[in-house]
RNA sequence: GCGCGCUUAGCUCAGCUGGUCCAGAGCACCUCGUUUACACCGAGGGGGUCGGGGGUUCGAAUCCCUCAGCGCGCACCA
């Protein structure tokens, strides 16, 4: 309290120590017992876990920047709070991490051995893994880092074991060979949300298949003689794979040709011509080639019609020793090249249009995805997503914005099974044993490695060598990180949690998929509220990402503006889950708005303490009979402030809360209350009327800090520690475990009158601006007419105009003659300065008649609808009676001005 | 193609159940300013036919229809 404020904010001196003082206090830390016996009620965030490879990046820093605002909030609030940390293991993405190491070294992961690399991964991850969470506490989250998880943990392992041997128990799980998606740079399968379609120009091909024996009559014939059929492809090279040519069974042009043959080109095989109501006959040719390995839709029909499928595609996409000896080996794409010149040179491609259509791709390392004919894991969804589907409808999982909630349930509606095994090594192996033994061939997955078959007692078993999808792991997150499969204190204190706060993104990797697990292994939602964020962009536009280095890193941000300008500006930029643009080339000006507001607090809070001095301070309720206009409207607007801040925190509307408080502390509090109260700090102001000040200034000071400490928790932490304590006032020892203010009654005469004081002083420093009255100059001021409330606001406040208006002298009802500047006040008071010698009469005519037309058009509109006949008989009444009394108003001010107006003559 | 959403000042967004909204904020812009908290500041100012058209209503940025543009989700017809 004795040291002096340097006059601009340093945030670099206040944070880390405060925050390692909240954390070895354990502030963040939260008592499963005070739930669970202690009557407190939980709120509780479990993060989104980060992969344990990242490196913080803006989309975090808004993500984690709003749950800690939620949970800084509620536990102000009382509630015990639980921000739970951790990370994922991310098995593709740290497996390509480690793969690349290795490849550095000339070496892959097959030359190390399975053991090895595992081994390898671990280290790397015992390095680097936490350095997310690190990153986390900079930019101030109040995470409760005693709770800390890892999907690849032991405990989170067993909870994983246990649910994937619930669900094959159940027959929820399965294994069966389809067409999944496969990543042929990652060599493993992939979900359908794994392979995300992007927009690509590309090429239809239409491509002669010549018909073997009779033609029908009228066929198109090759120079040969033969005739032909054409099927349209966008990938040619997979017609090496082609088992079967299908066309609509209503399809006239085809029929005759149903039940015949056609000669595969290039390969020279023959393809049955089946009929099958999939093919839509206004598309391409209206004959489709089906291949049944490559291709989803024809693997369906193939399995309809009994057609065999034939694989031409390695694992790294490459064409197999299945094709002609001409086009073995290729990579899939120079494949194509080849088959369209082979075909070109035999007259077979009829044309080659451009078309642009979806094309899937990996959404790790964005190779284009393979469809790919394999044996898989699968999870059977559909009776998963029925309570999952329930929760959206009965509102017991709500979503924010609400849109979401549509396209969640549509997902859930349309659902298809799941592939959760990966052909990689990093993650959790899949615990399925096969039984090798000669006859037996059972496949179990019990709860614990089996040494032996369960059901033939043969030790030939052999645990399958794939590992399981991240994301069910992820699936169980709120399950896991607080003890499931165990009724632990914590699942049962803080389970089910309140608020899931993340990307739109992972919608239904990770946010579905989370309630379903919910419902089924613990028969609740898992969160009743899901906050989606919005992207973070740059100013063009785009996502930020590595690639294309038009990131933001919140480190640099927070090392040259502080934290608590990092968090403010990005949850004054959200909009309701709109996105955020942020200029990743000029940090200054995206910043500015969070670095700004927090040199004011520092400099009001300066300001605020070197007034208040030693001198002991006085509660409100001391003070209270000497409290005087400012005070008791500074106090109503803190109150405002209060309920409107809390409203729309509870909205999940950030940006409205933060400019809520912004606006009360610099526009109100800063702007308004400090000036009207520098002369009664003075050693020459009554000691009455300081002490209402002081008293009154810290209570408005700690409220608004308060207010933005969720937001700002750095600087308002720093400067509440310092605010003097009113004798008798036990306060608590830290904001961050201080509580949330309530908002007081509201004063309407207080608000009324500081209304009418603002709007005068407001007025005659537009008049002195306009007639460039010099800035160190006082004038004298004429009403005429004061309102009610200004009469009472300048009875008590007079010095505040003199001194925010630079005025010298104040009349009222007489004087106002002579040449000078005019303007009508609301409630019609007349305001004169006499500016004789400085006035323009000309320019002041023509000012006064800009308003007075202003006014006058305003006055024609409501006349007209106030003389409307329907408006009269039809609008409720109290509407009719404002209008009247608009128009009443309107009148007056227009006749004072026109009164004005003939006074220039 | 189906579904959802968006289109308000130069930019990013508010505007909740139609009526002081002939529309607000922040940033940007212009003018002035060294009044002892702050120039990361203060005072003042300019700027919008609320995407186009139509409709409902006494009254629409706000509700309905339609068109256009953009975005998202889903499905992909090879």
């Amino acid at each position: 309290m004795s040291e002096p404020l340097s006059s601009q904010y340093d945030p670099a001196q206040i944070e880390a120590a405060l925050y390692h003082q909240w954390e070895e206090r354990g502030y963040f830390h939260a008592r499963a017992d005070q739930v669970l016996h202690g009557g407190a009620d939980p709120y509780v965030i479990v993060i989104p876990p980060p992969n344990v490879t990242a490196v913080l990046h803006m989309g975090h820093g808004l993500n984690n920047t709003i749950q800690d605002v939620l949970i800084r909030w509620r536990r102000m609030q009382g509630r015990e709070a639980l921000y739970l940390p951790g990370t994922d293991h991310a098995g593709i993405a740290t497996q390509n991490v480690v793969e690349r190491q290795l490849a550095a070294e000339g070496k892959t992961r097959y030359d190390v051995g399975r053991e090895a690399f595992v081994e390898r991964v671990w280290k790397f991850v015992d390095e680097t893994g936490s350095t997310i969470l690190e990153q986390l506490r900079a930019i101030g989250c109040s995470c409760d880092w005693t709770r800390t998880r890892f999907t690849l943990e032991p405990d989170l392992s067993r909870a994983v074991r246990e649910s994937f041997v619930r669900l094959f128990a159940k027959g929820l799980i399965y294994r069966g060979k389809y067409i999944i998606n496969w990543c042929p740079r990652c060599l493993t399968a992939l979900s359908d949300e794994e392979a995300e379609p992007a927009e690509t120009q590309g090429r239809l091909y239409h491509i002669r298949y010549p018909v073997v024996g009779r033609a029908p009559v009228g066929a198109a014939t090759l120079p040969d003689g033969r005739a032909y059929v054409v099927v349209a492809t966008t990938r040619p090279e997979t017609m090496l794979g082609d088992t079967a040519v299908a066309v609509h069974p209503e399809d006239e042009r085809y029929s005759a040709l149903i039940g015949g043959r056609l000669l595969l080109p290039l390969v020279e095989r023959e393809l049955p011509v089946v009929a099958d109501d999939y093919v839509d006959p206004e598309f391409g040719s209206g004959a489709v080639k089906i291949t049944p390995a490559h291709d989803p839709n024809d693997f369906e029909l193939a399995k309809r019609h009994d057609i065999p499928s034939l694989d031409v595609l390695t694992p790294d996409a490459h064409m197999s020793d299945d094709v002609p000896a001409a086009f073995r080996g290729l990579d899939r794409f120079e494949a194509r090249r080849r088959i369209v010149a082979a075909l070109g040179e035999l007259d077979l491609i009829e044309r080659i249009e451009d078309h642009t259509h979806s094309v899937p791709h990996c959404y790790r390392c964005d190779t284009i995805v393979e469809p790919r004919l394999s044996e898989q894991w699968f999870v059977r969804m559909k009776p998963l997503a029925e309570p999952a589907l329930a929760a959206a409808r009965n509102g017991r999982v709500r979503f924010t914005p609400d849109r979401w909630t549509k396209v969640y349930e549509h997902w859930l509606e349309n659902i298809r099974d799941w592939t959760i095994s990966r052909q990689l090594w990093w993650g959790h192996r899949i615990p399925v044993w096969y039984c090798r033994a000669d006859g037996c061939g059972h496949v179990m997955a019990p709860r614990t490695d089996p040494a032996a078959c369960a059901e033939c007692g043969s030790t030939a078993i052999e645990q399958d060598p794939d590992v399981l999808d991240t994301w069910f792991s992820s699936w169980l997150w709120p399950l896991s990180t607080l003890g499931w499969p165990d009724e632990t204190n914590d699942l049962r204190a803080f389970y089910p949690t309140q608020t899931l706060v993340t990307a739109p993104e992972i919608l239904f990797f990770w946010v579905a998929r989370m309630i379903m697990a919910g419902y089924e292994f613990k028969g609740d939602a898992p969160f009743s509220d899901v906050y989606l964020t919005g992207t973070v962009r740059d100013t063009q536009g785009r996502k930020m990402s590595k690639s294309l280095g038009n990131g933001i890193d919140p480190l640099e941000v927070v090392q040259l503006y502080g934290a608590d300008a990092l968090r403010y500006t990005v949850i004054a930029s959200v909009g309701f889950g709109t996105d955020v643009y942020m200029d990743p080339d000029n940090l200054d000006a995206t910043f500015s708005p969070g670095r700004n507001f927090s040199n004011k607090i520092w400099n009001a809070g300066r300001f605020a303490l070197m007034n208040i001095g030693d001198e002991p301070v006085l509660t409100l309720d001391a003070v209270r009979p000497d409290l005087e206009t400012a005070d008791r409207w500074i106090l109503s607007r803190l109150a405002a402030a209060t309920e409107d801040v809390t409203r729309q925190l509870e909205a999940f509307r950030f940006h409205e809360a933060a400019e809520s408080a912004y606006h009360f502390f610099w526009g109100e509090l800063a702007d308004w209350y400090l000036e009207l109260i520098k002369p009664r700090m003075q050693a020459d102001a009554a000691a009455s009327s300081r002490a209402a000040a002081k008293a009154t200034l810290v209570h408005v000071l700690d409220g608004a800090l308060r207010l933005l400490h969720p937001i700002m928790p750095y600087i308002t932490e720093a400067l509440w520690l310092r605010l003097p304590v009113p004798a008798g006032v036990d306060r608590e020892e830290s904001l961050v475990v201080g509580t949330w203010p309530a908002a007081g009654p509201r004063d309407e005469d207080a608000e009324a009158q500081m209304d009418a004081l603002m709007e005068l002083i407001g007025a005659v420093r537009t008049l002195r601006s306009e007639y460039n009255v010099p800035a160190g100059s006082h004038v004298p001021v004429h009403l005429t007419n004061p309102a009610p409330a200004l009469r009472e606001a300048l009875s008590v406040e007079e010095r505040a105009l003199r001194r925010m208006a630079r005025v010298n002298d104040v009349t009222v009802n007489g004087g106002a003659d002579g040449m000078g500047a005019h303007a009508v006040l609301r409630g019609g008071t007349d305001l004169f300065l006499p500016l004789a010698g400085v006035i323009d009469v000309e320019q002041e005519k023509q000012r006064l008649g800009r308003e007075r037309d202003r006014i006058e058009g305003q006055l024609r509109a409501t006349e007209a609808r106030l003389g409307s006949e329907k408006f009269a008989s039809r609008a409720p009444a109290d509407i009719v009676a404002k209008e009247r009394e608009k128009a009443d108003s309107l009148r007056d001010q227009r006749d004072r001005l026109d009164a004005k107006l003939r006074g220039f003559g």
